[in-house]
DNA sequence: TAGATACAACTTGTATCTAAGCTCGCCGCG
DNA sequence: CGCGGCGAGCTTAGATACAAGTTGTATCTA
């Protein structure tokens, strides 16, 4: 099968000329192979072979052999001895559980700000509520859009300040745009919802609520859910849920603004 | 520098005998210097290279780079290029990191047991009632303790249904036994007392109170914190903290049981 | 025709080789 | 005495060679 190269260098002739761009033979497998992987262009449960991949990048099979390695560490690949670099397929149960341990991850920064006081809260906050992913009057394309919406994310991972999390997280984003590139239905109002929501954890944030934000950023992962097409677990119950307020039973009712986010400017 | 071998096949003469103990030379370098770097044997911000460990093993470098990539993926090792493998350093910022993310995840699970409902809960509290590291009868021997704690919480863990998040965690968990490997002070009867938070984390299951057992699990992870004379941050305070109850203010006067923890049979 | 067997094609695992980058110490110069 | 050039010796990056394992298929037998 015959795929498109994903970083423009398109077979040099590297007889001499070898490493064109001065970044790593390395690096160039990684990124394509991992380009594939994301946009689609190797399908689930397909069997590729460092040799195959290797020809079509017109370099040796080390390179690509450690492109493989590093991402069956992260999870996209799994390698077969003596049988070929098997791509996992995604599934409604990874999704679930990916969106599941996203919510964890940025719920832990919410707590860990809100343990740190409500200046800091606030800071970060006012910080997001600026940000472009928040802010929907210029529409904006696709890539862009996704763009800031990650790192709208990101940032808020980042306020948990815990390089551990961050970084795991930042593994599981990855794994997500897999998913998403392959439900592929583009709801034509989702951009302006996302934006809403977005402004709506800020704002709640911007307020020193913790436990608000907790809960608009839960209903924020179970619309992604949703937009997959996936039923959401227990997790992403419209009420307490887990990270919720209290046990099971006890503070009900306070869910309903949920969806009664109150825009925020 | 020389090292001990770490997995008894010490340089066997390798010419023909090649794979000798049809386990694959990669993960035979993988197994040698992440137990080097489990136990202490490589210290902190030490530069390794390729060929000294290729050559201390009997194989070529092929198998040890690979072994480097994976390591270097898993947070241990960082390759510079050109250069060598530097030993990440251990230190207290990142035990913090550690601790605070084993929090999150094995709060993660609780809350996920939780929300699928109290039978769910108190059978896993069954479960882990009945579990080694809650037992502490019969005295065990250092390495069988450890094997047994780490089993404890990788079943609560396992319980969130998560397998990214038990994945992530794993990692954690390896990386957290190097930092004990270096810190190193043994408490006479630290044994005991872990033993006992587990028994009282199981208790809190088995009686379908995920709170207290979020609670009970928060102030034994502080003990760990505490154990390598690290301050704990504010997401181990006594007093609701993140994971909590409800907001920073709220219901308080209700941790006092986290000492109290009531034997369980 | 159904099943067992031998073979061919393909794959990875590992060793080895060449080239190039990085560090550090030596040496000459100001 | 300080400082910059320069080369020796280290290191990895990548290519290639070869050995060994796996699988699919053709063929042979009952």
């Amino acid at each position: 099968m015959k795929h498109m190269t994903h970083n423009g260098v398109e077979a040099a002739p590297a007889g001499t000329a070898g490493t064109a761009a001065g970044v790593s033979a390395t690096e160039r497998a990684y990124a394509h192979v991992k380009g594939c992987l994301l946009d689609g262009s190797y399908a689930d449960g397909e069997l590729l072979s460092e040799g195959e991949v290797a020809a079509a990048l017109a370099m040796s099979r080390t390179p690509v052999r450690e492109a493989f390695l590093r991402l069956q560490a992260e999870g996209f690949l799994r390698l077969y001895p003596k049988r070929g670099a098997w791509v996992v397929p995604v599934s409604a149960a990874e999704a679930q559980a990916l969106l599941e341990a996203r919510l964890v991850m940025e719920s832990f920064a919410i707590d860990k700000l809100a343990a740190r006081g409500r200046d800091a809260l606030r800071a970060v906050g006012a910080d997001l509520a600026a940000h472009p992913a928040a802010f929907h009057g210029r529409p904006m394309d696709e890539g862009e859009r996704h763009a800031a919406d990650r790192d709208f994310h990101a940032r808020l991972v980042a306020a948990g300040d815990n390089p551990l999390i961050s970084d795991q997280y930042d593994a599981l984003r990855d794994r997500q745009v897999r998913l998403t590139a392959i439900a592929r239905r583009v709801d034509p109002d989702h951009a302006a919802k996302v934006g809403d929501e977005h402004v709506a954890i800020a704002a709640a944030l911007r307020e020193g609520d913790p436990e608000r934000a907790k809960r608009l950023l839960r209903a924020h992962l179970r619309g992604s859910l949703l937009r997959l097409g996936i039923t959401p677990g227990p997790l992403f119950a419209e009420s307490s849920g887990a990270a919720g307020p209290a046990g099971a039973a006890g503070a009900a009712g306070a869910d309903a603004d949920a969806d009664a986010t109150g825009r925020a400017d």
